[in-house]
DNA sequence: CTGGACATGTAAACGGTTACATGATTAT
DNA sequence: ATAATCATGTAACCGTTTACATGTCCAG
């Protein structure tokens, strides 16, 4: 149960309606907590209830208007709770090596279109935030808070980095075994 | 929706009972799809009505007895199809590198011990895998099926790579901010 | 005053998790 | 006989996903 503190860290780092929520997890909290807006909306509701968070007393509360909310110190406690608490790492899920695995019995049918493009995605991920550590993170930033978001980041920067890297070598490794491809190129300029 | 194909293609490996699915779910596949045998039994009875797969002629039917499954020619063209279609990766969601974004607004307390006892268990999880690779994979093995599977076990490999030495130089980075640790240490001996 | 973007929300379906129930088999 | 273990299964709950519904605000 991770999201109710996604959002508290989030809204303790500023104060937002359940949209601007859903933009920022997209942005940047996304990178490594993904959720939908009705997700957030839901929980927000949750947290509301439980005396976590609450609307910024201003905000009007009919239907379609903006809803700012601020986290309460009831939210920062539980936040702080969990923080300090450990917790087991979920077991991964990762259906491009169970598809990988599916081709060693039935296969490799698009595998080698679909490596390529995997390989893409993570290169363009890869690149992002790289991006984002160079505008973010200059050299010499010394405060506690900056070096946790720069490990955070540079996490998200190795492990693009790891897939890209295992793509391009185990592209290369099959490269004999995936005739398909150039099957699929010969096919495609036949018909165009 | 990946888990009936885990299953379709453990199946194809070696038919198998539903408790024997969960057993080399925990060993090899769940590695990177993991199930429980609720899921396990529940995807199977889901399965065997679709027609994609049925129970061994000789097995008996009551409750508490064996019941051993194959893939039926539905199953296995089901599979295939599964395998050639791509699909985009879905992101990631780690709480630990929340934890640690979580930490730079409500304080690093209890993050120092919980990045100690990540790098133990993947420390532990890369030797398993290599032990694995040293049993499973002697150079020479040329055949397609193995080069997949070899693929599978170093994206294994790479991976707990990446994380063990992410988390030994994050906690390094850290070192100087993490003080509660010497404080536990401390405490801990007044108190014995 | 209308269409499009913004913003919040409801509902249903699905998959994963946990707890528990029940039957069969085996060793003592 | 009985307890432990193996094996299958039911049920309730929870989080995620998807589709859709509704209201507000602003530009043309």
């Amino acid at each position: 149960m991770s999201l109710p503190h996604a959002i508290l860290t989030a809204l303790l780092e500023k104060p937002s309606s359940g949209l601007e929520l859903t933009r920022r997890f997209d942005l940047s909290i996304g990178y490594f907590w993904s959720a939908t807006h009705q997700q957030i909306y839901r929980e927000l509701g949750k947290l509301e209830r439980a005396g976590l968070i609450r609307a910024l007393p201003s905000e009007q509360t009919t239907r379609g208007q903006k809803k700012r909310y601020e986290v309460l110190p009831g939210g920062r406690a539980e936040l702080s709770r969990w923080t300090a608490e450990g917790q087991d790492p979920k077991p991964m899920r990762d259906a491009l090596l169970l598809r990988l695995r599916a081709a060693a019995v039935v296969g490799t049918d698009g595998i080698g279109a679909d490596l390529r493009r995997h390989l893409e995605l993570h290169r363009d991920r890869l690149a992002e935030y790289e991006e984002i550590e160079r505008r973010d993170f200059p050299p010499g930033l010394d405060a506690v808070e900056d070096r946790l978001r720069h490990a955070v980041l540079r996490a998200g920067i190795d492990l693009e980095t790891f897939w890209t890297r295992w793509l391009a070598r185990t592209l290369e490794d099959l490269s004999g075994d995936l005739a398909e491809d150039t099957a699929d190129l010969a096919e495609g300029r036949a018909e165009s």
